[in-house]
DNA sequence: GTCTATACATCGATAGAC
DNA sequence: GTCTATCGATGTATAGAC
């Protein structure tokens, strides 16, 4: 493996788990199985380093998630199989989350920017979740209701407890959150629950 | 003010903002308006100083949530109850939230202990949400769910939106979580998206 | 590209005067 | 209790040999 590569992989894995300011250049070195000299030079500092890891770690999560969603189907199938998706491709990741989540509020600009591009890339122009759910009031899909509150409810319970899966697991004994079935049965739950809140009357 | 006071409260700032290792010592001091050797007087070390704060910012957040929580009524109220109490904790406490998750998952056993001393204190057995919803199903007030799952939901849809706030409101520009009537509206968007998904069958 | 050795800054913590 | 001054450890970053 190619040692840029190396260092690519220690760097995600020890600011994932300690943040920016926990994380060591020795540690990230030697997990990398090289010296910190090596390390300068192929990244100049620390702060070069961090801003990569950090632009690469949100650039692959919104892509894995983008690339999932289609309009293709009704409002129903379609947020099913959204959460579906987004569930297991955060699932994995909860360090991932945590860490974003945490250094995002020093770096809110570059963060939102990165966002902006990845929908880009995938061709959505703003928010595809908000796109659709407007769209499905006005087809008559579901009932009216405020589609800004619902993207933050959708957005809540699937990624909040994921990633405070370590703390929820130990609150409620007994839960795996990187259990397969518990990610399925979580998903249709979740599915189930808005579906019921915002289906049209009979 | 007495100095102890004057280092808790610039601790409690520093701590949320930058997390344990982004905080430093001498910062806390200047805005205590006193020096490091002082801040070490008092509190021995940075880990010492740490811990106090973190079991102090649980305590005072479960405390003030714990103390809203009343059983008296249906399930309906009590649902829309809790999350506007909930909610409007939670809101002013953003950073607190941020913080508390961040350091908790390398402090999980002292965090699990505090919580439920939370729950001891004021009288709950387990988590009282989960209580509450078991009996609702018991008595028919609503369709038989699974309960660890709908309070992951509530956590959820309260927690993530506020405590990721600076963010959202860059992306959904316009919103404003601090602002007293989006908390109110939100608590009622949740309790009505929840009611709906839950209530039994007409 | 990769290493050893080291410079330089900063941080947590302490000694000691008042 | 509060201060100034400083120590010792550690962290980032670089110089220079290979």
């Amino acid at each position: 493996m190619k040692t840029e590569e190396k260092i690519i992989i220690a760097a995600r894995r020890i600011f994932r788990e300690k943040g920016k300011d926990g994380a060591r250049m020795q540690e990230i070195a030697d997990q990398a199985g090289i010296n910190k000299a090596l390390l300068h030079y192929y990244f100049r500092s620390k702060d070069v380093l961090f801003d990569k890891i950090f632009k690469q770690e949100i650039q692959e999560v919104m892509h894995q998630i983008l690339a999932t969603i289609s309009d293709q189907t009704d409002f129903r199938n379609f947020l099913y199989a959204f959460i579906r998706e987004y569930l297991r491709n955060i699932a994995p990741r909860r360090n991932v989350i945590r860490f974003v989540l945490w250094e995002a509020d020093k770096k809110k600009d570059q963060f939102v920017n990165y966002l902006s591009e990845s929908f880009q890339e995938h061709g959505f122009s703003g928010n595809p979740i908000i796109g659709r759910i407007t769209r499905a009031i006005e087809e008559g899909e579901i009932r009216p209701c405020d589609p800004v509150n619902l993207v933050l409810s959708i957005l809540g319970m699937s990624i909040f407890p994921f990633m405070a899966a370590p703390i929820m697991e130990r609150i409620f004994t007994g839960l795996d959150f990187t259990d397969q079935a518990f990610i399925e049965h979580r998903a249709s739950e979740i599915s189930a629950l808005i579906w019921n809140g915002v289906k049209p009357e009979v």
